[in-house]
RNA sequence: UCCUCGGUAGCUCAAUUGGCAGAGCGCUCGGCUGUUAACCGAACGGUUGGAGGUUCGAGUCCUCCCCGGGGAGCCA
């Protein structure tokens, strides 16, 4: 007989066979001459079974193990409907590779969130993290293969940078040879540039805003998935994004089923919500929809939280408020040719209270419009002259967005708190781990 | 930055009107041949976030500070 070395999540296929798994000891639960070790090795969870008459030495040595030890273990699969995962491994032997020096500090039952993200670097191991966090790699694939398979060239914008992109959010500065540097809050500056060199493209990179943000839908530190394209104006811009954000809905459908089904996510409603198209309200339509429902706001307002929920509710799926008024957002956006108090943007909020997944616009393309929303942000030309540039060179009509990756996974993964979407999250008041 | 709730055993939480500091889980030990957060029994475990104050007496009341959760604003 040949012993193979497998992960746990092939083990199904090999009922019948010897193998050999490595991992760490999730739990243990014993009853007197019978053991039972849950075995984890990040593709899944194993019992493996071991009877004291059996093997004494074995058994003894088994019951002497402490949680997270990590081991190698032999066995024979067998199918076992009492078994969790419905099959389970007949012990043959284990070796320890490493034991404990201490109890594990995450129990199984109940901790606090700050607890939790205290020991973050151990809670990963546990529970529902190991499938959000699959998921979330099921997620990036998915925005790479589906950008690859629609000609979009992959590039990237610098971290470091001299140049605000939004003139209002706040930034982590850093000191850069003497000279005050900024962490990038948006690459989106340089992919325009990029677009025009390349025509489609797009990066999947980390933004930082120093917003005091204490919400369930903010880090400090968050990934983005930024598209840019020549040639592409609002419309289409729409377009686009809606076929990413079901495509990617989809991809984690199909390839993390049993994620989806430990997380208890309802996958039924999630397929649902992304049929395409996402209906598109216009800003106007979306306030009034807001008053005649109770809610307080008037045109020229932004969106609260509340407002984003009922908007999510209402639709039942991702719904874009597009043409949004000049004063809410950014100087690089287009004004809308019928109506200038309008630019051509729209926003994608979530259903589920998942808040905006994307925000994006076609740019404005001539220098003077670039020149006159500049001056009335208050903002100087003089850092944004390399970007003026690409309106002096060729410039031609063109579009694109940002994708908040984490409120996507943790709408697809139905988790209450992006905190949980990241390995490592960045808020205010939690540098660490 | 603002609003709000909280900080008691390693963890999650109790503690009546201001009157002896408690339980469950975990760890340790004992029992149990199908456990599913196993179960049963025992033992171990405390500077009640910090500083000051009121009081015969403070986990409990007062003042200030620190830390955390939730939310708002801002944004993705």
């Amino acid at each position: 007989m040949t012993m193979r070395t497998i992960t746990i999540d092939k083990a199904p296929l090999s009922v019948g066979e010897e193998i050999t798994l490595r991992g760490w000891l999730y739990s243990k639960r014993s009853s007197g001459k019978i053991i039972f070790l849950q075995l984890r090795d990040g593709t899944g969870v194993i019992q493996g079974v071991l009877t004291e008459p059996d093997a004494p030495k074995l058994f003894a040595a088994a019951d002497r193990l402490t949680r997270e030890t990590s081991l190698i273990v032999t066995g024979t699969v067998r199918e076992d409907r009492r078994a969790p995962s419905g099959c389970e491994l007949q012990l043959i032997d284990f070796t320890v590779v490493h034991e404990p020096t201490a109890p594990f500090p995450i129990d199984l039952t109940e901790h606090t969130p700050g607890f939790l993200m205290d020991h973050r670097h151990l809670w990963m191991r546990t529970g529902r993290q190991v499938p959000i966090l699959r998921i979330r790699d099921a997620v990036f694939r998915a925005v790479r293969s589906f950008f690859y398979e629609h000609g979009f060239v992959a590039t990237e914008a610098p971290i470091l940078t001299g140049t605000s992109v939004e003139g209002t959010t706040t930034l982590f500065t850093v000191d850069y040879f003497g000279e005050d540097a900024y962490l990038g809050q948006s690459g989106q500056l340089y992919l325009e540039a990029t677009a025009m060199a390349l025509g489609k493209v797009y990066w999947i990179g980390p933004v930082f805003r120093a917003e005091k943000s204490k919400t369930r839908k903010h880090l400090t530190e968050f990934w983005m998935a930024e598209a840019e394209m020549a040639y592409c104006d609002h419309t289409e811009n729409l377009h686009l994004q809606e076929k990413l954000v079901a495509y990617i809905v989809e991809a984690v459908v199909q390839e993390r089923r049993e994620e989806l089904a430990l997380l208890k996510r309802d996958v039924d409603r999630l397929v649902e919500e992304v049929s395409l198209p996402f209906p598109r309200v216009d800003y106007a339509a979306a306030i009034e929809l807001l008053q005649n429902n109770g809610h307080e706001i008037s045109f020229g307002d932004d969106f609260g939280a509340p407002h984003e929920a009922f908007l999510g509710d209402h639709f039942g799926k991702p719904v874009f408020i597009e043409r949004l008024p000049t004063s809410m957002k950014p100087f690089y956006m287009k004004r809308d040719p019928a109506d200038p108090a309008r630019v051509l943007a729209a926003d994608l909020i979530a259903p589920e209270g998942y808040g905006e997944l994307i925000g994006g616009s076609q740019r404005a393309d001539s220098l003077e419009e670039l020149h006159s929303q500049l001056a009335e942000n208050h903002l100087s030309p003089e850092p944004y002259e390399w970007y003026l540039d690409l309106r002096r060179y060729g410039s031609v009509p063109h579009s694109g967005f940002g994708l908040g990756v984490a409120r996507m996974i943790a709408w697809i993964c139905g988790v209450p708190h992006i905190r949980e979407t990241i390995p490592f999250a960045r808020q205010i008041n939690r540098l660490y781990p």
